[in-house]
DNA sequence: AATTTTTGTTCCGCAATGCGAAACTGCAGT
DNA sequence: ACTGCAGTTTCGCATTGCGGAACAAAAATT
C-alpha cells in the first residue's frame, strides 16, 4: 500500500464523529461513540475533546452524552449564506407559497439523498418538522425523481438497488417501475408523489435546470390529499414549473452549470 | 511551555478553515484562505484536501474558490434534530404565527451572538433571508436583550464593550443605557426592539426560561412598524410570553436547566 | 456497606503522521 | 519567450497523534 491521498487521516477520523452525531437520532454516550466507530477509547476521547474545544459538539452535563452544538449549526448554515441556488430560489418560492398555500421546499442532492435546504409556507404537516437539513430518499420523493431523471441508467439502477424500504404501500422500489416513472417525469418536466412517503399528502416538484434539463436543485410543493384532483394537479404543476423556471433564470445559465460541475 | 490541552492541534487548525468559510460572506480562493489563516500554503492545501474528502467543502470548478458544501449543512442541521429546545418551541411558535402574522424566530446563545435556529411565518422582510443560521449581535436585538438580562453585570459590561456599531440611530451602544433597558426587561419579562437593528420593524421577545428567569432560548416576533402602538404592544407581548411559557413547560424544568448547564 | 461492573480520563513510549521550505507545474498577461 | 502568480507535489525531520494499559469515578449488583 502506498500513500493514496494527501488528506489528514487523524482529522478525517475526527470528522467521522461529527457525521455519526449528525446521523444518529439522539445523543450518544462516549462509550457508544467509541464502539460505533470502532476506535480505542483513548483516541475517541481525544477526538471528542478536540470537537468540544472547537465548540462543534457539547455534552449533556448529567449523562455526559455528546451531541452537536448550536455552533455546528451556524457553521453548516454558512452553506446557505454562500449558496447562489438558495438566493435564486428564495423569492420564486415565496411567490409560489402565496399562490398555493402549502409547504414549498428547496432540495439539493447530497450523497444519494434529497437534502432540503429551505422551506416556506406552513401546513401543520409532520414533514415540516425540522425541515431545514432533512434528508429523504430519492425514490420516495417527487424531488428525488427529478434528480433521478437527470442521471444515467446505471446510476439510477445502483441507487434503486439500495432503495428497498416501503414507507407506504405505493413507495416505488422496483427499478423498472421507476424507469417508467422517470420517462413520464422527463416528458412532463415535473415529478409527482402521491402518498409514496407520507400518507395524506401529495407533492409536485420541478427542477432548477440547465439547458439539458439536468437539475442543480428542485423546488417542490406539498399539499394535503384532500386538495388533489387532475385539474388541480395541472394548475399546481404549471406554477411549480414557473417558480423553478424563474429560479433558473435568476441563477443564470453559467450559475447552473457551475453548480452542476461541483456535483 | 507544557501541554495544556489534549486536543489535536492539527485538527483544530483544519476546523478553523470551516469557521473562516462560515464567517466570510463569500467563497475564498486558496491563497486568500492561506493568507487569512496565516498558514503556509502547503499546509493549507492539505487542510482543504482533507475537508474536500470529508465532503464538508467544495470548490467552484472555474475559479477554484472554496465554499461550504451542502453536506456541511446536513451535518450542522443535526443540531436541530437533537435539540429539545427546537422541539419544545416548534408548535408554540406556529401557534403564535397564526395568532399574529409576522416572523416568529427561535434564538439561542452562540459565542456572544443570538443564533436563530428556526423561523416560521412569512413577511417579505429582508431579515427573513437565510433566517436559519443567522447570527445577530446581542445589543441590537430583542432576543439578545433577553439573554443579556440573565447575565451577570460584568458579563454584560464585557459584551457591551464590543458592541459599538450603530445599525440604526437607535441602536443601544452605551452600557448604562443598556442596564436601564435590561432592568425594564426583567420587570416586564419581555424585551422590545424598535428599529434598533432594522429600520421599519419592531420586535418583541420572551425567554424560554427556568424558574430563575435564566433563558435557554428566546422566541421573538418581528412586525412592520406600521403595526405598532402601545395597545398592540401589550397584546403581542402577552402572546409572545404565552408562547415562550408553553415551550418552557413542554421542555420541562429539568430540560431547561440541563440546556443551561451546557452553556 | 462491600462488591463487581461499567464508564470516563490520564500516562507514556513508539513511530506514524503531519509539518513547511522549497521546488515544480500550469496558466495569464505582458 | 519571459515574468508573475496561483496551486500542487516532494521530502527529510521531529512533532504529534497513537493505543495499550493503568487509573479513577460512578453505577449497578450483591
Amino acid at each position: 500500500m502506498k500513500k493514496v491521498s494527501t488528506a489528514m487521516s487523524s482529522t478525517l477520523r475526527c470528522l467521522k464523529v461529527l457525521e455519526l452525531l449528525a446521523e444518529e437520532p439522539f445523543e450518544l454516550s462516549f462509550s457508544e461513540l467509541a464502539a460505533r466507530l470502532d476506535i480505542p477509547k483513548a483516541s475517541a476521547h481525544r477526538l471528542c475533546t478536540t470537537l468540544l474545544e472547537a465548540d462543534l459538539i457539547k455534552q449533556e452535563p448529567v449523562t455526559r452524552h455528546y451531541m452537536l452544538s448550536s455552533h455546528a449549526l451556524w457553521v453548516g448554515s454558512g452553506y446557505l449564506r454562500h449558496s447562489p441556488l438558495y438566493r435564486a430560489a428564495f423569492f420564486p418560492m415565496q411567490e409560489l407559497a402565496r399562490q398555493i398555500p402549502g409547504t414549498v421546499q428547496l432540495g439539493v442532492l447530497d450523497q444519494g439523498y434529497v437534502l432540503f435546504i429551505h422551506s416556506v409556507g406552513y401546513s401543520g404537516a409532520p414533514h415540516a418538522f425540522a425541515d431545514v437539513g432533512l434528508r429523504r430518499p430519492l425514490n420516495a420523493t417527487a424531488s428525488g425523481k427529478i434528480f433521478l431523471a437527470g442521471m444515467s441508467t446505471q446510476d439510477v439502477e445502483s441507487i434503486m438497488a439500495k432503495c428497498t424500504e416501503k414507507y407506504t404501500g405505493s413507495t416505488i422500489t422496483s427499478v423498472t417501475r421507476m424507469k417508467q416513472e422517470l420517462a413520464e417525469v422527463k416528458k412532463a418536466r415535473y415529478a409527482r408523489n402521491v402518498e409514496e412517503l407520507l400518507p395524506g399528502y401529495w407533492v409536485l416538484a420541478a427542477g432548477i435546470v440547465d439547458p439539458e434539463d439536468r437539475a442543480a436543485a428542485v423546488i417542490s410543493i406539498t399539499l394535503p390529499l384532500s386538495d388533489f384532483s387532475p385539474e388541480r394537479e395541472a394548475t399546481v404543476a404549471d406554477l411549480v414549473k414557473e417558480a423553478a423556471r424563474k429560479a433558473s433564470l435568476q441563477l443564470g445559465p453559467s450559475g447552473i452549470s457551475r453548480a452542476l460541475l461541483q456535483r
